[in-house]
DNA sequence: GATGAATGAGTTTTCATTCAT
DNA sequence: GATGAATGAAAACTCATTCAT
């Protein structure tokens, strides 16, 4: 036990093979064979060893890379001020991760949509995923009560943000050298005129 | 040769198979014995008959979607006046296409991201999806000089309206019962005020 | 080397996980790593370390089993008269065992025959088990010398002896609400009638 | 699918091959790999390709073990009068059995009892097994209705029947050396006293 | 002595592809 | 051309055992 607060380190090194895998290669190549000759491992089966099976892996790298980002993410969103502050520190810390962990962000977006129709006990991330966005909904949706934000659909732009930080995340993955501060500046200043109350 | 114009039905009934299996399981769970079951058909060795292996497969089904979606885009977008109006043609055209064909975009959008790295004989695809992306870029830059949008990155634009309208259809993928008319109406509206010139 | 004599508390604990796990789930399904978790223990390379392998944990499983056996049933066999009272005790008082070790005489039966074709440590309690079927047989020869049975081939009746006794304690095991005295006289007079004189 | 009533040849050749391996060495031991080389295959994967899985292939064996033995038993019970005769033929032709096929017996006593836990797919065998001594059981109270068998309990009557054929199949399989018409006729007359009216 | 992480051979199964018919 | 049985490499996973601490 102990394993759920203290990964032990074997565990955060294959997790950490697994990530680097899954971003250069994708979801559908990632085997145990690649992710323990990344890590150095000398077998596949030490990663069965240390993981129950592959589900629980890839949960334990969607888990690694959440952490991350809220340990980067939230002081900088509660440092913002407003619910239109927040939504633009929302939009740029996230981009802004790319510089610090330029993998963590493509290997999550691999795993996550292929969790769907896999046993039920990897459901507890997908809701948390989901009601990651549905905070995000509510957010947007007390902003427009409070006269911050103009009229639009919450669903239809909580789900356009979702998707256009992520297409950001995945182009940029393949053209590395752009500057990663403009990006999230540009994408912030798009959501920011996108949501912004008619004149 | 001529089978580069003249598809068989069996082509096109595999292709379908494909179409609707991707869309169901994803890429990575998607295999020729899936294939062949959903296609009704007796071996695999059939599929490998018929392509010349999984990427080319793969790059069928894309060209297909490709070709669907043309014939309904296409006539929608060059009925729209300014480029104003082809970029809300362009994006409600996309988000319509899930009532007549509900599976084709999911199906492509599995395809896609699962291209990369393989042999060169499908870069054509690649690049053909890639200009396309350029091609968007080209019509926003003249929209700008011709004063019809405002200030923006044209990349990141693209880049945003790009993964905005596929996390749409992958997002109504699971939630089916909303309407997709308002939808296409909302995001077109969305990328209207982020395009918009500041008054 | 007391080990001989004096089984560690470890061992014991080990021993009674395997029953557990044996009785269960049968031979072909238990692994070090099923006792270890019935017992309790952190790594199953204890088990290796408290045993020299598998067939030596499986035969300290038989030895349990029949020291447990033997303290229940020799007082019983030997408070019994001549050579028929014997037998009925002797049937009598294993049935009853599934009394107070329901999971002991369905762990045997899985190992006894899986003892076979392994190395030749192991021949020692192949011959012991052998070796008691043989006293059985002896003690029907004498029985039958004696007037007390009928002429019957005893190859044929001990083996029968064995299968019958067997094949109640696995099928009580998948109807344990029946009673067990009773089952165990049925038996007992079953047998009595099969070794006895023409009238 | 006509698999079900026309066996390929390979299904019948892996079928064969299973049965050996399980007589020789017991199914806890017996692996696909065995299999295939016994019966001559390339790869593992080709029994695979045949059926479902292990236990796909273990009913397969039990079918066929099934099939052969009616074929040998049924016309001697039916040719025989009377509930006794019923049942001395029942037990002269199952031993009978081993001097035609040695291994079958054999592997099905393997098979049988690792059936259970496996998923429900198999209990159709499982059930067909439980009512064919539901059967037997039948038979023994008709003919103590008839008055032709004495007063005993039929539950334990057929329990022990089953086990005492069996234990005379395991136990020639280990000392083959032995005539099995004597075993047989021994064994019937064994029941034979056993279920006879008390004079 | 005792522990548990590590090992690598072994398991069943799925994969895309080949090839005899 | 068309079929489907066969192939063998690779997949995830389990196994009993080893060994550094």
């Amino acid at each position: 036990m102990g394993r759920t607060f203290t990964e032990s380190a074997r565990r955060t090194q294959i997790v950490q093979g697994a990530i680097e895998v899954l971003a250069e290669v994708g979801y559908a190549r990632t085997s145990f064979a690649k992710i323990a000759k990344q890590a150095g491992l000398s077998s596949t089966g030490m990663i069965s060893y240390h993981f129950a099976g592959k589900d629980d892996l890839m949960r334990a790298v969607a888990t690694e890379v959440w952490r991350v980002s809220e340990e980067y993410m939230l002081p900088r969103i509660e440092a913002a001020e407003g619910n239109r502050g927040r939504l633009r520190a929302y939009i740029e810390s996230t981009i802004e991760l790319l510089s610090v962990y330029p993998k963590h962000l493509a290997a999550l977006l691999e795993v996550v949509p292929n969790l769907q129709g896999s046993d039920p006990s990897l459901l507890g991330y997908r809701d948390s995923a989901r009601s990651m966005m549905e905070i995000q909904q509510k957010r947007l949706e007390e902003g427009q009560a409070l006269g911050e934000f103009g009229e639009f659909d919450t669903w239809v732009m909580v789900t356009a943000l979702r998707g256009a930080i992520d297409a950001v995340v995945m182009r940029w993955h393949s053209e590395p050298h752009l500057d990663v501060a403009p990006l999230a500046r540009q994408l912030a200043d798009l959501f920011e005129r996108a949501t912004r109350r008619e004149p």
